[in-house]
DNA sequence: ACAGCTATGTGACACCGTGTCATTTATATT
DNA sequence: AATATAAATGACACGGTGTCACATAGCTGT
């Protein structure tokens, strides 16, 4: 998380600041941003960076975070639109995160950040999925999905059926925008693992 | 890939540079790692290092992919063993990972190497299971898997279970070591997962 | 307006790791 | 032995990080 002194910059400052990290990150990885680029891009001077934030990563999370939250509201909101047809409902997230990273106002900041996903970046846009998912009290997605279709008998299940999702789901931006998929190809792999989920890959023993 | 300096090295010089480069790829994750190290424990001047390998990356791959051949191999042969069923044998292999993930022998190696997975990782674990996959020519898992059960009725719809059942694989390793989960913990998970998606997130409409 | 206190800004600097390269040493070839 | 080729070596330049002592601004009560 930033330091405190960083949520008290006036705006504009702050503004500055984040506008020049996501250049940076939209350049090349976390790995491979430099701190340095920051501070020339958003004419600051060195100490100051260490004011607002303990390292790269700490401003690297806290802008991927705010783009996570948002897309965990159009989740919720695809949900309502779906009448809780979790499938659709991913769908699409799926897309509207692919159009994010096929240069959305030439940030690739979100390409950048799933061509080196790792756990800590894929928590970072699961955390709010996942709250308090496991037994324990209900969860808003839980409440939302129209769970009756879905094949499970306890709610300790739904956290299944989402770790599933979930590592689907990231798979496939991983695989499609490492391998240059058009958003098209990117959706008919989806979509056709989607069903083969959906329907299982067992044969049914009718 | 090494340079050929490095094949052409005497086994001794070459076994000690490998294991002072695990060593070090054990400590911490191939991001922290530093050649440095590497040298000193080898007991290499820093020159020699660069005679061998193009950077501290070439090393790590050309570890783990020492190590994903080995395990494809388990693979192969799980899948005899168990008359093609795809699912047990995956299994058998993710069993086998979370093994050596767990200390094999004080290494922890592969244990870094999941903890910081990213698509390079998983890929270098996965090519071999993805040969010539897509259409094309049959690939040698094809024929070692009974797919007269599987709800599949391509060849191509293959490539599609196998890419679910690699999501699924990596995101519970990912997953489960990065919690600590026990050995049984991340068995009952992943087995859970699969029967799930054996049989199908939807009820059968029957 | 001023002293005193706290929060923030600043940039020089020490430290560390990387990759290179000119030079030396070993090995093979004629 | 002379020459050519391959490998070994370690000093060094470069670039990035995080820190720290000092400077400046902002606020408070007198």
């Amino acid at each position: 998380m930033p330091k405190q002194t960083f949520f008290n910059l006036k705006e504009e400052k702050k503004r500055k600041l984040i506008e020049a990290a996501r250049e940076e990150f939209s350049r090349v990885s976390l790995y491979d941003a430099s701190i340095t680029n920051i501070l020339k891009t958003a004419g600051i001077p060195r100490g100051s960076f260490y004011q607002y934030f303990e390292d790269k990563e700490d401003a690297f999370f806290y802008l991927l975070n705010e783009h996570a939250e948002e897309r965990h509201q159009n989740f919720l909101s695809s949900l309502e639109k779906y009448n809780g047809d979790l499938f659709l409902a991913m769908t699409e997230v799926y897309r509207n995160v692919l159009d994010y990273s096929q240069g959305q106002g030439n940030s690739n900041f979100i390409r950048n950040a799933l061509l080196n996903m790792n756990y800590k970046i894929e928590h970072t846009f699961t955390k709010h999925l996942m709250e308090k998912s496991r037994g324990q009290r209900a969860n808003e997605i839980y409440n939302l999905v129209e769970t009756d279709s879905l094949n499970i008998a306890l709610e300790e299940d739904f956290y299944h059926v989402m770790q599933i999702m979930i590592a689907i789901t990231f798979h496939n931006l991983v695989h499609c925008l490492s391998n240059d998929f058009t958003t098209e190809e990117a959706l008919d792999k989806y979509t056709k693992e989607i069903e083969l989920i959906k329907s299982g890959l067992m044969k049914s023993n009718n």
